[in-house]
DNA sequence: TAGGATCCAGCTTTGGATCCTT
DNA sequence: AAGGATCCAAAGCTGGATCCTA
């Protein structure tokens, strides 16, 4: 809907104009369909309403939502107190490659770099736009969320697949992501070696870790 | 049944000589009546037990189990990772007094000052007694249950009793302590010194916290 | 009433399952 | 298959209620 914004400022710009609006409000501003069911917000359609306002490039691409700006779009549903509902995807695992991943040219990592968090705010009334926020992680955040990463991969690496569940990972986690239970890639087993077909797995921030980093950032000048 | 032990070491040595008993075949050796109902362990009844067992004084009064010796004891049901489920009671707070009380000469400290910690192990067999430990808080620690302590008493002494709620304190807290919530004690109430008759409360040690002390505890050489 | 504690309903958190679109 | 995420049953935790004995 929007032309990708120019530069970081024109970015801001655009989040603070639309903050405290209405999401059904914004939908019929940009004439961008938006339809929840029975008023939920609906899974994933909030972030590609807000994808389109701000001018991210959208697609599925491995690539930034700004690729100019190497910056990373995140919606997140938050109650009034700016607390996070739900841990938050960051990206796929590719489970066929575990075994030569690293953080530091992960997909993970890149897109983790530097985002632009904008809270939805679910109070009494209709969702809102809340005030959003840039982050690029702290070093200390990030060697955390680096072995969180490595656990993952090594935990495969060592065990198999079935190793890995959503226990590991103090901020970064793992878990399945696909449209059924029954969807399949393919993983190292237990067995040696062996590859066997698995349910496909993303990467997610615990909400402990998000609820603390939107805490951090509301107390922080910008 | 035991005489009380002349020393620490006596102690020691008792509670090492029942570690990895169960508790039934203890109640049977030393002729002790106790009964669970179902299997399960019996609200006060394994206390009792190891009690009478050790050598521990009894009764109702506030002196320590082991008078001579400022010892207390402390059994504590845990699952087979040693950690405990449930919450554990330090003793009564005294509501009345609570404007008067201070954590440096209060029982809550005393008690806590040296404990001999009996772990009784669920697992899938009967009940059995696990290695016991001796403890004493370190300065950090017993800052902690300080200022949660004050925290409490600070509460009741600001909002009345209505505004302590078992929600204050890290590491201590306070519950209801009583037969059942038709009991009553007086306390001081919201409205300004006013007196109200209130549920008797007791003082906790949260399970994150004995569950850390104990995981300490049994990776510390004695 | 104090001491020995556990019981258990309800709320919160966890983590596997799922939905839609490109 | 990757990206945008939320759904929701079951496990875990909290904290008020309760049981027994002296």
């Amino acid at each position: 809907m929007s032309t990708p914004p120019r530069d970081l400022e024109e970015l801001r710009a655009r989040a603070d104009a639309i903050a405290g609006r209405a999401l059904d409000e914004l939908s019929a501003t940009y004439a961008i369909a938006f339809e929840g069911r029975e008023g939920a917000t609906t899974k994933g359609k909030t972030g590609e309403l807000l994808e389109r306002i701000l001018g991210a490039s959208g697609g599925s691409q491995a690539v930034h939502d700004f690729p100019t700006l190497g910056v990373e779009l995140k919606t997140i549903p938050v109650d009034a107190a700016m607390r996070p509902r739900e841990s938050t995807y960051v990206c796929t695992l590719q489970l066929a490659e575990a075994d030569r991943a690293e953080w530091s040219s992960s997909w993970a990592r890149a897109k983790l770099s530097h985002v632009l968090w904008v809270p939805i705010v679910l109070g009494d009334g209709p969702a809102r736009v809340g005030v959003a926020r840039f982050w690029k992680p702290t070093p200390e955040q990030e060697s955390v969320l680096a072995s969180d990463f490595e656990d993952a991969l090594g935990a495969v690496a060592l065990g198999g697949v079935e190793a890995l569940t959503a226990r590991t990972g103090r901020w970064l986690h793992v878990r399945p992501k696909a449209a059924s239970s029954r969807d399949r890639t393919w993983s190292i087993g237990r067995d040696d070696g062996d590859w066997i077909a698995t349910v496909p797995r993303g990467f997610y921030l615990r909400t402990r870790f998000t609820a603390a980093l939107l805490h951090d950032l509301a107390a922080t000048p910008e």
